[in-house]
DNA sequence: GGTCGTAAAGTTACCGGTAACCAAACTGTT
DNA sequence: AACAGTTTGGTTACCGGTAACTTTACGACC
């Protein structure tokens, strides 16, 4: 119905110039009369002209697309991450390519996603996943990896990488409950090969250490970072003989299924136990009662990686192959003092 | 370090061959002998050579990519369609370039992702946002509009639309509470300019009246989508003289602040009050008491919108242009038998 | 042996832009 | 008026593929 296709040549037939001086306009170049301009822009609007991407990629070897791989686009701990990238994208003028990374065909998909589609490549890596790095490599394309849970390996990177500082955020939850006066602190940790669930364990135990207090196994309870295990890993240690007066969960989802459990069980937050969660996801202000957290800054991480890319493919150097994001303590209501004392450690109110 | 770039022309030199027979071989094009594909196969893997995705879609006139337009990559609800369709476009072998629509410069992203990027277009549309709808008809490119929750025209929608029954889903949700014995059954709605949210009131105020229940104003309670409007909207609820047996929340995520709500005023769900919800997100089913809610399939919406599309753009008529994907009632454990006779409506047990 | 048909590979032109270079027109200067 | 130096706009070639057509090779059949 509409015209098949406008390109360079109609408008500069309706403006009575050539193609380049078309070009020139559309991207603002200089070395063209006002009134040139003016003429073509006319031309441009009443013929509703567009670039055609894949043409200009193709001459002028850039895309203006960041590709971005990541391992799904379910949960919201991934979608805070591409929001700081979408945001910091779209400043530079840049379209997002998102593409999931999917069982089988990830060395195809990263082939395809590299050449002629994208300027750069930032990859999201959920878990130790085996990248397929020789792949990457072969394509000399920047790319910087996100990795807010990855294994740590002992080697340097091969990519430049940013990560949150999983094991200070945990030392921040513990010196605060350790403030607020807790000294039984229980832990419902995530998955064990998890390197970032590794780290704020190692934070939890040192936190403790580090205030003379020893370290009790049964207050240890592993989840795995969904509610519903956060549910039931608070029900155990409710369940002890001497439960915990707080309690410090590696991820907001689990704390979330923690809060829940001790409602359940008759108990309120923070007056009876206090809960302390790790991410600050966006739901954690907005629950009851409001999450204490450790925020780790997803977005500026989408950020930071971003920036860190577009310098790359403009040609700079990586100031660092490893960019630790800091993270921050976040008092809301779901942590308070320890009300009872030490010494009578029986709590069933009920 | 590594090469520039492999061409076809590199490929073809080291193979023997002309360019156009390594196309042939990498398009899987009849007519060529088997000892000539096993050569240039060789080739291509030796070279490492990858098809440069922009020249395909120049020379050729197909990206093999789907554009999507979403509001934002926020919520859980458009996750939930993303992955309908990054499920059902990788069937297809489609990339995805998912693009968020971002206040100003509405116009002059439709028009790039249009022209030369992507094969076809999906808008999901979050609310009744203006569309630029000159702009995307003038473009001449299959389009496919989701809404999960859009304004309903009256006159057919320009584009193919996908949209869930959120009308009979609210008539399962209240013939559930009714056949459970609820009598007085309270409501918390969403904006009020949501079509989505409106229909869903219909279905609210028919259930009763089909039942010759009166519709009493004080039982419906406006929210805003969000758990904190939940929590304080069942406050109110609970907080009447005669409060209701049974609520019903427009979505889950109030449903998640009603729940809240109750059990902070001393209340037990289901025992004391019911609660349905509306949607089924993921973490519906995660929650304690898990929710009993309607079921709004995001992901077939994602993967049926996705599917139109992709005939569309084979060139297949559009079957319909408005696509309604029923919505089913989801029983978990959130809600439950009327306990108390309708005669003893005051409830406060503490 | 010549003609034809088909299979296999190669040619040519072009998709819609852009870079790099070139040509024309205009400016000012002496 | 002639010259150089700038503006301003146009030319040409090419980016890396693909469609459509042509060529070549080969075998069959009369």
């Amino acid at each position: 119905m509409a015209s098949e296709s406008i390109t360079l040549a109609d408008v500069a037939a309706h403006a009575g110039v050539s193609k380049m001086t078309v070009s020139k306009v559309i991207n603002r170049k200089p070395g063209l009369k006002d009134s040139t301009r003016e003429r073509v822009m006319e031309a441009v609007e009443q013929l509703g002209y567009t670039v055609h991407a894949s043409a200009r990629a193709l001459a002028g070897g850039r895309t203006e697309t960041l590709g971005v791989l990541v391992p799904s686009l379910y949960s919201q701990y991934l979608s805070e991450i591409i929001r700081g990238v979408d945001r910091t994208a779209l400043k530079a003028g840049m379209e997002l390519l998102i593409s999931t990374t999917r069982r089988s065909n990830k060395r195809r998909h990263t082939g395809r996603l590299a050449h002629g589609l994208v300027d750069g490549l930032l990859i999201v890596l959920p878990d130790p996943l085996a990248l397929d790095q020789c792949t990457l490599q072969a394509l000399n394309l920047p790319v910087v990896i996100i990795a807010p849970n990855a294994e740590e390996t002992s080697t340097p990177p091969l990519f430049p990488t940013v990560d949150a500082d999983h094991y200070t955020g945990a030392r921040l939850a513990m010196d605060h409950l350790l403030s607020l006066g807790h000294r039984r602190i229980g832990l419902i940790s995530g998955n064990e090969h998890m390197s970032h669930s590794l780290k704020r364990v190692s934070g939890y135990r040192e936190g403790l250490l580090t205030a003379g207090l020893p370290l009790d196994p049964n207050l240890e309870v592993e989840g795995d970072f969904t509610q519903k295990a956060g549910f039931s890993a608070a029900r155990t240690l409710l369940n002890l003989q001497l439960p915990p007066t707080a309690i410090f969960a590696v991820n907001d989802v689990s704390a979330f299924g923690a809060i829940e459990a001790i409602k359940d069980h008759g108990l309120r937050v923070p007056e009876d136990i206090s809960v302390i969660g790790f991410d600050d996801i966006p739901q954690a202000s907005q629950v009851y009662p409001p999450l204490t957290t450790i925020r780790q800054p997803l977005l500026e991480m989408g950020s930071a990686g971003t920036r860190l890319l577009l310098g790359l493919i403009q040609g700079v150097e990586a100031v660092t192959d490893r960019l630790i994001i800091p993270t921050g303590l976040i008092v809301r209501s779901s942590t308070g003092p320890l009300t009872v004392r030490p010494a009578d450690p029986v709590r069933h109110t009920m």
